[in-house]
DNA sequence: TTGACATAACACCAAATGGTTTCATATAAT
DNA sequence: ATTATATGAAACCATTTGGTGTTATGTCAA
């Protein structure tokens, strides 16, 4: 279950608008490709190398039914970035309660 | 104030691993470029080039003092990634929240 | 079985990306 | 004033990225 030699990374699939977009499209609603595809200004082979790197990156995965694919948001994966956010959130909010304290207490450079 | 025609924006901003690491860096200290580049197997250039992006981002911002350019980290800018990352948060945080929502938005195809 | 539909798999291409080296400019220190 | 330090900026390059079109394969319906 480890052996990803992952090429696509979460950073790198939200990096693309059109991924973002896709994203999006599929929060709510599983989706086949060609659906997919009919929201945006490009090729079906385009949409269907986003979704592969999403697929890479565990943003959403892709079932066949028929001679569909269908595909879902995988959204355990958005995790992943939560948790490297988190770490930065400390220091936002320090520096709110720092710009606070520096207001309250102290307005320059005497 | 809304006339940023950036090239760069935080989603593509925080792809590069190695932005991801002089972040990391800038957490706690502030640093310039020089200090940051010796933490990494490539020339000083291409650091610039990666605080340029940061900057341009509002990941980071840089102050001039004397010769050196000071690095700092501008952790409001993780705001805008965690609001995009919160619309997704209801998806996987409870899936009693998702479960009420498929059943409320009901568009099955039934 | 034949035809239409949905996707997969290539090969190809222009532009963006991430790096390099070299040269120029500003500040500090002697 | 000269030299060393810190950064900025430009030209260049290989690889990756995001798109294209074409062809092949699998599935559903007549």
């Amino acid at each position: 279950m480890s052996s990803s030699a992952q090429k696509y990374d979460v950073f790198q699939a939200i990096a693309d608008p059109t991924r973002r977009e896709v994203l999006k499209l599929l929060a709510h609603n599983e989706l086949p490709i060609s659906e997919i595809t009919s929201h945006f200004p490009m090729s079906r082979t385009a949409i269907a190398k986003h979704l592969h790197i999403l697929s890479e990156a565990n943003l959403v995965s892709g079932q066949k039914v028929g001679r569909e694919k269908r595909y879902r948001l995988q959204p355990e994966t958005f995790q992943e970035l939560k948790d490297w956010l988190s770490y930065y959130e400390q220091f936002w909010n320090n520096k709110l309660s720092m710009l606070k304290y520096v207001v309250e207490s102290d307005n320059g450079d005497s």
